[in-house]
DNA sequence: TTATAATCGTGATGTATGTCACACGACAAT
DNA sequence: ATTGTCGTGTGACATACATCACGATTATAA
């Protein structure tokens, strides 16, 4: 009985602290009010995933995007070979969606999938316009993910340009150096564009 | 003499006409009232530039990004090694800097050089955060245009992850149709991430 | 004009990386 | 225990691409 109690008290508990999550998220770029932040809040749900489940699927329409409180995510494409083509890690802290198709309202031209079990919020395009409109600071915040994000694949694709797999290996074991205690070989791989046969033979 | 007064007369009608193309670009994404538009454009300021000048120079500091009006532009990363790498070209009706080094107010990983005679807008810093406070319509155009250049640069990353050197030269053919009459085959390679020879020898 | 850059193509050759095949251990499901 | 799936390494070979070298043409500047 007491066990139980334990039980059903963890999800609450543990979800006073994802809250806590997203609130100390958003301020380290703007200052929320406790109201403002329980405005914002209630704009989301909070959502559980395992491991290997959907939260986009290619050619689906896409409702929402997400803020990654946990778990380990893969943003991916898959080509016309059947290939998958990783175009992002979403790790804890992570804003993460096909944007393409959210913003404009079309199918989904990539998947997003779980490598871990994986909590997040969620935000649907209703309600991203509606806190955008009534709380203009939120605007400023998104503003500020966006242009980092933008930077951010900028220098992926400089990476690119500049780069052969070595050294994007090294970049990256560099940039996220706990990725790789998650993630499977294959998956980096297939991130940093090469084939695992030909990551595998690179030597450190 | 009456010469001498169209030369005069040149710049200034051909001003009219800038602020109407910058003013028909906001308006794509957001009404704005004539009042705004001058308010606006008054955080502004117009400048021309000469082929091959400079409006960014890798490690000095950012002061400005751009609204191109017309002419054309490349976004250079230059290496260790000394190659250079096109980051983007920018076009009448795109915005650019390097927007890393302009938001965080560090020094230029990315010089920003003329391919042709071109005339911009240019917004320092402080004016974009005054305009941003002051008109929060503009931010919401501001994210529209960041989250463009971000979906626009993961399109990039995609194309190096699924394709080759000719069939990303197809996809930017398709996309920039008009860019191969207008900027010589090297720096067409140097976007692509091959050698010239390589791009010189795909065959159509 | 003449001289000096750019630009572009193309051969010869080297190298990085892809592809196919196989083996082996870890782990999960039954 | 048994079977299967997954992750990983590695050999053999094919291929895409880089690099170096040379000419030829076309702009550009002195």
């Amino acid at each position: 009985m007491y066990i139980h109690q334990l039980k059903h008290n963890i999800p609450n508990s543990s979800f006073y602290l994802m809250k806590e999550k997203l609130k100390e998220h958003i301020e380290k770029l703007i200052p929320l009010t406790d109201d403002e932040f329980l405005f914002v809040l209630s704009h989301f749900s909070f959502e559980k995933y395992k491991k290997n489940d959907f939260l986009i699927q290619q050619g689906e329409s896409v409702k929402h995007c997400y803020f990654v409180v946990s778990g380990l995510l893969k943003l991916v494409y898959d080509d016309k070979d059947g290939k998958q083509h990783i175009v992002s890690f979403a790790m804890e802290d992570w804003w993460e969606s096909d944007f393409s198709a959210y913003f404009t309202q079309t199918k989904a031209k990539m998947s997003l999938q779980c490598i871990e079990n994986t909590s997040v919020f969620s935000l649907s395009l209703k309600n991203y316009e509606k806190l955008s409109t009534e709380l203009p600071k939120i605007e400023r915040f998104f503003l500020k993910k966006s242009n980092a994000g933008h930077i951010a694949s900028q220098n992926r694709i400089i990476s690119f340009l500049t780069s052969n797999a070595k050294e994007r290996y090294e970049q990256l074991l560099k940039q996220y150096p706990l990725l790789f205690q998650r993630v499977p070989k294959t998956l980096i791989a297939s991130y940093l564009g090469v084939s695992r046969e030909t990551l595998s033979r690179l030597s450190f």
